[in-house]
RNA sequence: GGUCGGGUAGCUCAGUUGGUAGAGCAGCGGACUGAAAAUCCGCGUGCCGAGGGUUCAAGUCCCCCUCCGACCA
């Protein structure tokens, strides 16, 4: 059940793609403000998985962060975590008499934190429903076990494209641990309902110079020691998580560690990568009408973040 | 200088016996409420090196020029 929070100051959310400046930004705008940094980064919740993610290091924090370094890499995580996990922050932050920054990547995350996002059977993570479709659909295929999902609740099955295994393994879950749908839950969705005060920020870059601003980031990551942190977490394990070894930049790594691809290649591999997600990010923030859009193809944090205080000055005056 | 191979999409290349062209990758667009840096869907973007010729019709055949590569001098 989402209840809806009051806060004294809204969420200030800082969204775009990678590489867009969003934790330099938001650092600077926390300072003025007098604010704390929650991070809504589905990577940046692992330990140990630092250059790679372009955490902002504890030597670097100009004020409080939240949302960094939150589980193990073979730890489950889920987007209803991050939701209990940053409203906890938000309500903190708001009665030590602070501003909430939300800045993050992950638009799943940006949305359970602040949006109606109803998560019906609370917090938990792992069940053997997902397991057992998983390795359904292994063995039948993508296509029966749509046509399984089509038997027992075609209205999830109509919005679901068959070979999205994910997704019809998640509708088989909420039918069967949540008491809900997939579609009910996606119709619910149709119109925006906030649960949380917020303003929205969005960094635009130039597709162009977000490209080269990649490429630099993603070399200075190999220069700084990003093989040296992936092979100190192989030694820890890295290898049985569930999503930590899916992370950009990590799993290239490995490859290139256990000899099936060069370095040089694995590098290419994570600046492409790193392209496709930008992208992705970029289709996922461009539709909400929220935001307002900075523009930040200087890659100058300062600016950026003067932009957005004279945006927050112009909201409250209104 | 000579011989041969090649010049087709951003890149690597396909293209039957002549009928104005298609794959992969990249790119672009999109979906997305419990793994989301994940997962999934859609789209070919072209002076076929330049010019001339044969033909109803040329990426395809002929001539010439040009560029790249290999080999021979």
């Amino acid at each position: 059940m989402s209840m809806h929070m009051c806060l004294e100051r809204p969420v200030i959310c800082i969204v775009g793609p990678t590489a867009s400046g969003k934790s330099d930004a938001a650092q600077l705008v926390a300072r003025r403000l007098g604010g704390e940094v929650v991070s809504a980064d589905s990577m940046q919740i692992y330990r140990g998985m630092d250059i790679g993610t372009g955490k902002v290091l504890p030597e670097e924090r100009l004020v409080p962060h939240h949302g960094l370094d939150l589980i193990d890499p073979g730890e489950p995580y889920s987007a209803a975590l991050f939701q209990a996990y940053s409203r906890t922050c938000f309500s903190e932050i708001n009665s030590r008499g602070n501003w909430p920054i939300l800045a993050g990547g992950t638009g799943l995350y940006v949305r359970a934190a602040i949006d109606a996002y109803d998560f019906p059977s609370g917090e938990q993570v792992e069940n053997p429903v997902r397991e057992r479709y998983t390795t359904y659909a292994n063995e039948h295929g993508p296509q029966a076990l749509w046509e399984l999902l089509n038997e027992i609740d075609p209205a999830s099955a109509a919005v679901l494209h068959p070979n999205n295994v994910r997704r019809v393994v998640r509708a088989f879950e909420m039918l069967e641990c949540e008491q809900t749908t997939y579609a009910e839950q996606l119709k619910n969705l149709s119109s925006i309902e906030q649960a949380v005060p917020a303003l929205f920020f969005g960094l635009y870059v130039d597709p162009e110079i977000l490209k080269a601003r990649i490429d630099a980031r993603v070399d200075r990551m190999v220069e700084t020691g990003l093989v040296e942190e992936v092979e100190g977490l192989l030694s820890k394990g890295f290898r049985e998580g569930v999503t930590a070894p899916q992370a950009i930049g990590y799993k290239e790594i490995v490859r290139a560690l256990e000899g099936e691809i060069s370095l040089d290649q694995a590098i290419e591999d994570i600046k492409l990568a790193t392209r496709r997600y930008a992208k992705r990010q970029r289709t996922w923030f461009r539709k909400d009408v929220r935001i307002k859009w900075i523009d930040a193809d200087a890659g100058n944090a300062e600016d950026a973040a003067c932009q957005i205080l004279a945006h927050i000055d112009g909201a409250l005056h209104e």
